[in-house]
DNA sequence: GTTAATTGCGAACAGTGTTCGCGTTTAACT
DNA sequence: AGTTAAACGCGAACACTGTTCGCAATTAAC
């Protein structure tokens, strides 16, 4: 019942770890984007050529499942009571804070279907919480897999809100009478929405239209 | 009222045009996905060398969205009649089956704010139909944008599912024990979900949620 | 005929992920 | 103790990428 190890026996000690490495991937992303994470910029951050690590990582594709697989560790799911609706908008909560302050996982996990650990822990948590309803397995997965879509859309959102550019160009053409009802509109916005209401809420009516919500506790 | 010249005075006559240029990128896109669309892809289709799209295109960033701008030509408005939320539910029908002919597209519009004629045309027609409800103006404006959002997020599902791998690591961690529920519901899986109406019904009962449907008609 | 603006584009630059091959290290097996 | 074989470290190179520069060619206006 070892864990991992077909034969640990000869070759010199490891000098890094796939650990170490995700760990400065993950710290690179954060500090200065998902696009300033090459091969060679977290070598050179280990002190080393980007050859290297392809002794602890497959691919860079590989690298940034592991990345989304390490913040996924952030996730607590003991902190999940109540009914299944609550304990899944208390997931989805923590997601967002994960994904606030990790701006670059959305992306990843909304074209990858990442299957480690920690990605399948959260599966695995968020079908606990949908054990005692009456949908079927196939409505329960789609269930989990949107929920998790759902907040990188939102997350993705926001960060196109905070870092929207008022291109001249645009408002050009707003003038031209081509768009009234968005011009009217921009027009009438006063306060900027409380975007934590609107995703709460949003979550919320979605998972209680697919039908979670009907065998209540 | 010109339309758009400056001084169209000097210089030789364009060889190339955009719109031929966005085309073939389109075209490239369908038939051998985004990662096959560069610069020179383009140009080469094109019989030059990159430098050459810099006279019609400012970088491949705009290539993109202009790439976006184009197929959202596809979005027939006057077939979206009925409530607010019918017609809404009918765009956000004609998104999936753009979606559906261009997998490239969900990719793009949920990271950038493509601010150009038709994807404008989009949030008018949105508007337009939330015009005569009671949400205020952030809310409007909010949810146009999750609709889209919400579209390209379920397609970007629905393409996971499709090239869905079964990795021989995935079935082992699963035999551990360790993802009881996990294992449970993929036994219990009998037939694949019905993905159409997963996203109408997701997407109806997202917009009732949010208040479209209070002052029905 | 001169001037000035515009286009076409080869060449080069800085960057990317990835592979190859070789030297080195280590443990196991004679 | 000596041999063998597996694993690691990693410099060098490859095939790409988007982008910039500079200059020749073209065209229209003065």
């Amino acid at each position: 019942m070892a864990k991992k190890s077909p034969q640990k026996t000869t070759g010199p000690k490891p000098r890094y770890s796939r650990e170490k490495i995700v760990e400065l991937a993950v710290d690179l992303a954060d500090a200065q984007g998902i696009e300033a994470v090459s091969l060679r910029a977290v070598a050179s951050s280990l002190g080393t050529g980007p050859a290297s690590l392809y002794r602890y990582v497959k691919s860079y594709d590989q690298l940034t499942e592991l990345m989304v697989d390490r913040i996924s560790a952030e996730y607590d799911f003991d902190a999940c009571t109540g009914s299944a609706i609550e304990q899944l908008v208390n997931i989805a909560h923590q997601g967002r804070g994960i994904m606030r302050r990790h701006p670059w996982v959305p992306l990843i996990v909304l074209q990858k279907q990442v299957m480690t650990h920690n990605s399948m822990a959260y599966l695995e948590r968020g079908l606990l919480a949908l054990a005692d309803t009456e949908l079927s397995a196939a409505v329960k997965l789609h269930t989990i897999a949107m929920l998790n879509s759902l907040t990188a859309a939102f997350a993705l959102n926001d960060q196109k809100q905070d870092e929207q550019q008022e291109a001249s160009a645009v408002n050009e053409a707003l003038q031209t009478g081509a768009y009234p009802q968005l011009l009217r509109t921009l027009s009438e916005l006063k306060q900027p929405l409380d975007r934590d209401d609107a995703f709460e809420q949003g979550i919320r009516t979605y998972l209680h239209g697919i039908g979670v919500g009907v065998g209540k506790y």
